[in-house]
DNA sequence: ACCTGAACACCGTTCAAGT
DNA sequence: ACCTGAACACCGTTCAAGT
């Protein structure tokens, strides 16, 4: 005799996504999950490996969602240099709105709450399109390393509070992006 | 009548240290640490308040090894230029030999768990007085966050294995501390 | 076919009882 | 004064039993 399906794969993600940016990543419980959508914790594990799984599955939507700000972002800009800079501020925007969230993409995690390679790659592609329409193609995978690795760099140690250097951040971040895009020798 | 002391706060700290970097920070529990130091677990809150506070102790003495570190690469060379790019790579270094350890500098934690910020300062204070000497006073506290930001962004999108984007990480970390150089003046 | 309670092996932490 | 077992409130996960 068939049972009702009281919940789904979506609606799990979705509630775990949820608690994970209200609370935080351990309070994005099994249990927690499960009493949110209607059901015991181990009627999840019809629809998910398990934990670890489940959290690739979160990933892999904040990925997506930050991919298409950035490529908003990249869209309102004119100039090579100010999509770089938009670019950059997106990045800190996104982390500063949704700080779990971010910290969850670049967390290191066990390799089963590993999302798919494919869809991080698919997020970041903006960034390789708009570094080689900026500094030319054979320069463009450099050029959006140097960027990446500092707005990321940037973002992690002010969401982790490592910098403790004063409240300029925003003019340090701007200082930054304009060296950055001299050094890649941008008009 | 008193009880033998059988272990002490810096045994079990470098318990917990050998623990975090052998097999990561959930296999720093307060069981292991205590079977490490041969003691049971409620022991340990004789010495510490839990495990949040252990993290935070575990956290400051990996500070201040890569401090040491960072005063030992910038000794060693000679011009500004070669200082910063000396400290570039002393800290991908430490980061690459001690993944676990230099993780947990940079982490989320909750608030309880949060190394005493004036050792993290004593740490970095070489990388102020490095960018001081390079770049002169009014510009070092850019040029360090400039150059901390990147080289932290950089090692922890490595660490994290994001990149994804083959293997000449070696190249692309040169070319960029030689960009950061040339976007902050240095000869 | 899905959902559940019960169970298992863990956690961190508290505390009364031992020495 | 320190150490311990037992206990409490959690975890993730498995599985036989219900419908």
């Amino acid at each position: 005799m068939p049972a009702p399906e009281r919940t789904s794969l979506p609606q799990i993600v979705a509630a775990a996504t949820a608690l994970l940016e209200a609370s935080g990543v351990e309070a994005l419980t099994m249990q927690a999950v499960a009493a949110e959508v209607g059901v015991r914790a181990p009627s999840l594990y019809k629809r998910v490996r398990g934990r670890d799984a489940l959290l690739a599955l979160v990933a892999e939507g904040i990925a997506r969602e930050l991919g298409a700000t950035l490529e908003l972002a990249a869209g309102g800009a004119e100039t090579g240099r100010r999509r770089l800079v938009a670019l950059a501020n997106a990045v800190r925007e996104f982390a500063r709105e949704r700080p779990e969230a971010y910290s969850l993409l670049f967390a290191r995690l066990p390799d089963a709450a590993r999302p798919d390679p494919a869809v991080l790659a698919g997020s970041v592609a903006v960034v390789l399109r708009v570094a080689a329409d900026a500094v030319g193609p054979e320069r463009a995978l450099d050029a959006a390393r140097l960027l990446t690795a500092w707005v990321h760099g940037f973002v992690s140690m002010e969401l982790a509070d490592r910098f403790r250097m004063g409240d300029e951040l925003d003019r340090a971040f701007a200082f930054g992006a304009d060296r950055l895009a001299d050094a890649l020798g941008l008009e």
